[in-house]
DNA sequence: GAGTTTTGATGTCTGCACACATCGGTGTCA
DNA sequence: TGACACCGATGTGTGCAGACATCAAAACTC
C-alpha cells in the first residue's frame, strides 16, 4: 500500500511500542486497546498481534482478554533482551543502563579470563597477545579509533574464549559501552600506562594459563575503568524490590 | 474446535517448536514451512505466525521469502532468555547450561555482595542476617528441605540488594541450580560448617557495609560450590566462536 | 447479595492480494 | 554448439479484512 520501505511493519510496530514503554510515554499499568495500535499505527492487526506477542515475551506487555493490553512494571521486562537493553540506552534509563552494563562486565570479565587461561584454544590466546602489543602501539600513537577497535577486539576474545556461551554473548553490550565512552568524550587523547600494561598482564596470563593471573589483572582492568565512569552513572537511582518468587 | 486446554494454543506452538530446536530435533540450517507447521500442530497460519515471530526475536529461527522459516544455529540463540534456558535443562544440554549458569553465578555473586554492601537498604541486610541465622539452625537440624527455601532466600536477598536489575533478574536461575543441587541428592545431609560460616560472613560484612569482605566471603561460597559441581556439569564441552561482529 | 445475562475485548480461523527471491526456459551472441 | 543475459512462472512470507469463538468483567435480575 506504501511504498517501499527499508524494515518491515512488524519491525516498526515493535519498535514504536518498545521505545513507548521503555521511554515512559506509556506507563507501567496503563491499558492500551489493539484497535487503537492498529489506527495509531496504521497497520492491520496481525502486525500489531504478532508485536504484541513479542513484547509479551520480553516482559514489556501482558495481555487480558475482555481488558486489553496492559503494560507491565519495569521488574518485569527481560533486562538481558537486546532490544529491552537498547531502547533503554536509547532513553532517560541511559545512565542507569551503562551502569548496570559496567557493573556487569566487572563481574564477568575477571572470571571470563580465568576460564579463557584454563580453557581457550591456542590460537585465542596468541590474537589475544598481539592484540594487547597492537593495543600498546595504537595507544603511544594516539590513534583513539584504531584503540577503540582493538579494545574491542580484546575484550570479545577474552569473553569468547571463556567457552561460556551467555559471556560470549556480552560482547556486543560490552563494545556498546567502550564505544559509548569514546564517542563522549570520556578517554583521554592516550589511554592510561596501567591500563596498557594490565591488558599485557591478562593476554600473558591466558598464554600461560595462569588463572589466578588472568583473572587479578582483567580485575585491576574493571576496577580502573569502574573508578573512571562518567559520575551520572554512578548516580543513577537504584532499584531494590523483594523477590516475588 | 479443540476441546478446552489449560494453555493457550500459541503458547504450545511455541513451546513445540523451541523444543524441537533446543532439543535437536530440529538442526540448524533445516528449513521448515509455515504451512507445514500448521499441519503438524492443527493450529491456524495465525498462530504459527505469533509463534514464529517469537521465536525470531529469541534469535531460533530466520524467516526468509520464498524460502520458509530457518532453523539458526545455537550461537545466535539468546542465552539469557528464560524459556532458552529453560529448553535447554530440559534437554541433552542441560549439564552445560548448568554449568553456564554456575560459571555466571561465580562471577555475579561476589560483586552483588560487594554492591550490597554499598547500597542496599538497611531491613534487607537485618533480614540477610536473620536468614544465616536460620540457615545454621535449619542445616544443624538436617532440615535440607528449609535449609534450600532459606538459601534461595538468602541470595535472592543478596542480588537483589545490589540495586542492580541484571542481577536481580538472576533470582529464578540462582534458584533453578540450587534446587537442582538438592533435589539431586548432591547436597550432603548437614551443610558444611564452611558454608555456613560463609554466608554469615557475607550477611556480617553486608550489614557492616564491608564490601570487600563480603565480596570475599560470597567468592569463598561461590569457589566452594563450583568445586563440588557435578563433575558432570565441568564437562561439558564449551563453544568458542569467532566475535562475529 | 447471589446468580444470570450482556457486553466487549482478545483468541482463532480463513480467504485474498502483494512482494520478491529463486528457478528454469528462451533468446542472443560469439 | 556453447556461454551468457534476460524474463516470466512459481512458491512462500507479509500484510490485510472479516468472521466466529471464548471468556471474564460488568450490568442486571431476583
Amino acid at each position: 500500500m506504501l511504498t517501499t520501505m527499508s524494515t518491515s511493519l512488524h519491525h516498526r510496530a515493535i519498535e514504536h511500542l518498545g521505545t513507548s514503554i521503555v521511554g515512559g510515554s506509556l506507563p507501567a499499568g496503563h491499558v492500551v486497546l489493539a484497535e487503537q495500535l492498529e489506527d495509531e499505527l496504521k497497520v492491520s492487526r496481525s502486525v500489531v498481534r504478532e508485536a504484541v506477542r513479542v513484547l509479551q515475551s520480553l516482559g514489556l506487555v501482558e495481555t487480558i482478554k475482555r481488558v486489553g493490553i496492559r503494560v507491565l512494571p519495569a521488574d518485569r521486562w527481560n533486562p538481558f533482551d537486546p532490544l529491552v537493553i537498547r531502547w533503554r540506552l536509547a532513553g532517560d534509563a541511559r545512565g542507569a543502563q551503562l551502569r548496570s552494563l559496567a557493573e556487569l562486565r566487572s563481574a564477568v570479565e575477571p572470571i571470563a579470563a580465568e576460564l579463557a587461561a584454563l580453557n581457550a584454544p591456542e590460537a585465542l590466546r596468541r590474537e589475544l597477545l598481539e592484540v594487547s602489543d597492537a593495543m600498546r602501539a595504537a595507544g603511544e600513537a594516539g590513534d583513539l579509533p584504531l584503540f577503540l577497535n582493538l579494545d574491542i577486539r580484546f575484550h570479545s576474545l577474552l569473553l569468547t574464549g571463556s567457552g561460556n556461551e551467555m559471556f560470549a554473548n556480552l560482547v556486543g553490550q560490552v563494545a556498546e559501552t567502550l564505544t559509548g565512552r569514546t564517542v563522549l568524550g570520556l578517554m583521554p587523547d592516550h589511554p592510561s600506562e596501567a591500563a596498557l600494561r594490565w591488558h599485557r598482564e591478562v593476554a600473558e596470563a591466558i598464554a600461560a594459563a595462569d588463572s589466578v593471573g588472568a583473572r587479578e589483572a582483567a580485575d585491576r582492568i574493571m576496577r580502573h575503568s569502574l573508578a573512571e565512569l562518567e559520575p551520572n552513572w554512578r548516580d543513577q537511582p537504584r532499584v531494590f524490590l523483594q523477590p516475588h518468587h
